[in-house]
DNA sequence: TTACGATATTAGAATGATTATAATTCTAAT
DNA sequence: ATTAGAATTATAATCATTCTAATATCGTAA
């Protein structure tokens, strides 16, 4: 079943203005986890200029409502992910690729008393494309 | 076995300064994840009064050396851990403390061609204290 | 002890991501 | 068309971190 993005973002109480819908749909079609100057730089050479600022509202009213989530790898600007289920990711230290992993969630056992609302899993190494060439 | 902080330092390559000494001394005992101005703040309290300029740069150090690690929960300050061996973070979204959860490190398993370095998890939610709080 | 070179520390300026502010524009309902 | 509320915007402000260049400290050799 398909859903259109203006649909997906009136179902979580969000107004679907032109810019939000833009910046909905970018985010999910990126793979490579954008910053806020990605989604702004995209939209400008796409002709749809406007403001910073409106892509720091509109992640953060995404946030919010639980339509994206942040990916925290260590790096000083902010990253975020619109894939849906849980995974993990994978920034390799020496390209510094940022990719999603298919992981199982991990569970807080044995601590019944503390209750979940997100989980975080990275993962920092090297990548195979950057193994392979460190091996010549 | 007991092993002083001079010591330490000394076996990871590291010139054991006085203020070097102090900050890791602080790092081991704190149990808060402390950050740079939690470290600074503090040795000003005890009098040592000196420039945010070597935290940073001593943090650095001891991040490079292995010696300590960083917290990747989702804030603008970074902070730091000097707790040995794996173990996963729990953040409550409540009251914000930052605790220690013991966890076996999670896998990287169907992916042999990747290289991990580092393994970073991270929980966030209510801690117990919040949610018995929140009860009444 | 004194001088020297290397390293560590420091204050303050610079950077850069994010947030706040306040004005303008858009939208939908009357 | 008017109006109210929300969305967008440019700009300024904030604040953690990094940079820079000057000073202090330490160990060692003369």
């Amino acid at each position: 079943m398909i859903r259109n993005t203006v649909d997906l973002l009136k179902d979580h109480g969000i107004n679907p203005s032109s810019q939000r819908v833009r910046i909905y749909d970018y985010l999910a079609t990126s793979e490579d986890h954008p910053t806020v100057d990605d989604i702004y730089a995209h939209l400008q050479r796409e002709g749809h200029l406007f403001s910073r600022a409106t892509v720091y509202n509109t992640v953060k009213l995404f946030l919010k409502k639980g339509l994206i989530r942040t990916v925290r790898v260590e790096e000083k600007e902010m990253r975020f992910d619109a894939a849906p289920g849980f995974h993990a990711h994978f920034k390799c230290g020496n390209c510094g690729a940022i990719l999603d992993i298919e992981t199982e969630r991990p569970r807080l056992k044995g601590h019944p008393d503390y209750e979940v609302h997100e989980t975080s899993l990275v993962f920092e190494g090297l990548c195979p494309d950057c193994l392979e060439k460190e091996a010549d």
